[in-house]
DNA sequence: CGCGCCTTCTACATCGATGTAGAGTGGCGC
DNA sequence: GCGCCACTCTACATCGATGTAGAAGGCGCG
């Protein structure tokens, strides 16, 4: 280590020479070729401290045909459940020896397109891409030439590997938590009116399931719309449902953030959380294990998620089995009770999940 | 638009080929050189469109010695700020052509310092890095030969452009606010014991002046040290104090996740806020305005730092001024009133109390 | 008419690495 | 002594684009 630092410069022909021997053989060294002997390799390394060589990773980009970076195209940064997603998708890429280049779709459904045939796709070996806009309806857009793995439930049997939880099942599941605490006039926020597929349609299904299993009627008063799933919106639609005057004894919010909005507008008019409405959230995202009350929610194994993902998409690029037929995984979930169900008898959380750093 | 979509395949060669011109005119094409008659110009995009052609970015970097991608290092995404940040980012350097690679270094000091040194340089123009351990004794490995943008306080005037707020200034007039509102017993969250640099040290510093202005002592049993800044750390920090016995009129989370973090454990305890004690945040994070109660906090800035941040990342990229003295950019800041200090009279994001049900 | 200039396009070298093919050595079995 | 294999290394072509130099044609101007 001495002459380092020289920014752009120095390339495997100037290792080369200082060596003593051919620019593949320092690509060979580089690469952990098998056949070189020690003196040799020392030598080249030796080369290569002196002048603080770095692979030109545009340059073997271009010979190997990859880059090592996948894509993650997600909404915004800005909803937590998609920063935390990113955190873990980052992590388990890293892992891998992968680098992750994000886009931000912003949900708009063009841009969600874009994303299907940018410029960027260059630029990557792989995408795993989150749509909150398309359908099935692009199924067409969605045949891509590229590795793919589709998250989230607005797409199935699409052509591309899937990960996606069982919001059908994990919906019930809430709704069922708040059945057996005795609640039977249960509001939901953030249906979308008329969709069949996507998060809302799924859940709200998963909703009506759990109250027609339980012999309750399925009031369309307490099914709140909600386009957007942010907190603002959270916390305009439960105002718009209590002003409605119906009856109402716990709240499903179809995300956190939408639930998080809820548990605000209550607060703002007093009205006591379980006590007189329970509410229940959809994400685990961190921030529901430290409002106030603390959230319950429905944890979707993010970790899980980004994993299984990293790993197909992975397993694509690779092509370890070519023509492999398009797979579709589902994750486990969990309900993770807390105050804004249980009440003051809720295990508080002191600690956050997961995220370790010292 | 026709026979496209054939992934890997189509060359420039292949353009040419059809268009009947050469390889250099399909790239003179592609990069809008002036002098092309319209009719070949013409023949060689609807090649282009056939084909489906698309530049290969890999060969083009290796050519241009340019990757259009820049790097931003941040500790992590799932704290809410930095998720907001890398939002910002990735929308500013969208707006100027560049792709952003998000690289976490989970506030761990090795990793820090790879950034600085690591393989990913060469994947990408510049760095915009944020760090939370490196400090002036780390001078020597700042000095990189690439360009650089540094984000926050813990570094001053270091071998690199540099973007950050006037934190004294912003942490004296929040403990202001807190002053102005008739509290005298300011508890401080977030304090880094014997740190002379960084955020918490010239927070903590702002809250001396502002007390010292106003004649009022500093207690040292207010000042709760948390070397983290998650609200985990800031409900433990705020337990301690309160078990301490110490009294407390108003607490300064010299984040917002501290003060997230002293609010849940506030309202563990029904402790009244503002009502017995207020609390006041820093960043202005988006939970903040649907927290219960909602939080006062600093606005940092966030779109301004992140512009700011890629123009001056850009400038040194294209070397408009080779040679430049580096730059410190201090960013504006401007305090968000809310409940949590203001009380229920704050301007709440809700409606004024109506009917109830059941 | 000759010269220079503008326009349009092409041929070729080049960016920095890796894949392929093969040269050269030495050891081993028969 | 011959053939074969294992090891070590090199020369060269190649990935797909862009920069450079210059060719070819047409036009204006003195």
């Amino acid at each position: 280590m001495s002459t380092a630092k020289r920014g752009s410069a120095v390339t495997m022909h100037e290792v080369a020479a200082r060596a003593g021997v051919s620019i593949k053989t320092v690509s060979n060294v580089v690469n952990g070729y098998q056949y070189i002997r020690p003196a040799t390799k020392e030598r080249v390394e030796a080369a290569i401290a002196d002048l603080g060589y770095q692979v030109n990773i545009s340059a073997r980009n271009l010979r190997r045909g990859r880059t090592g970076i996948i894509g993650l195209a997600v909404p915004e940064l800005s909803l937590p459940y998609f920063a935390e997603l990113a955190d873990s998708v980052i992590r388990a890429a890293e892992a891998r020896g992968l680098t992750v280049l994000i886009e931000q779709t912003g949900s708009v459904r063009e841009r969600e397109l874009d994303v299907l045939s940018g410029q960027r796709r260059h630029l990557t070996d792989g995408l795993i891409f989150s749509p909150l806009e398309l359908g099935p309806q692009d199924a067409e857009a969605l045949h891509v030439d590229f590795p793919m793995v589709l998250l989230g439930e607005r797409i199935f049997g699409g052509p591309a590997d899937h990960v996606t939880m069982n919001n059908v099942e994990a919906a019930r599941a809430a709704t069922q938590h708040l059945l057996d605490l005795g609640r039977r006039r249960i509001a939901v926020i953030g249906a979308h009116e008329g969709e069949t597929v996507g998060s809302a349609a799924l859940r709200v299904q998963g909703y009506r399931q759990a109250l027609e299993e339980a012999g309750l009627p399925v009031d369309p008063a307490l099914i709140g719309e909600a386009g957007l799933w942010h907190r603002a919106t959270g916390a305009e639609t439960m105002e718009r449902l209590l002003d409605s005057g119906v009856e109402i004894d716990a709240v499903f919010g179809l995300n956190d953030a939408l639930a998080l909005g809820a548990l605000h507008a209550l607060h703002a008019r007093r009205i006591d959380v379980p006590g007189q409405i329970a509410v229940i959230g959809f994400d685990d995202i961190e921030e529901t294990a430290y409002s106030s009350p603390t959230l319950t929610t429905v944890a979707p194994g993010r970790e899980q998620i980004a994993t299984t993902a990293v790993d197909l998409l992975l397993a694509r690029i690779e092509e370890l089995e070519p023509g492999k037929p398009f797979v579709q995984v589902i994750t486990d979930f969990e309900i993770i009770g807390r105050e804004s169900t249980l009440g003051e008898r809720a295990p508080v959380a002191a600690v956050p999940p997961a995220s370790q750093s010292a």
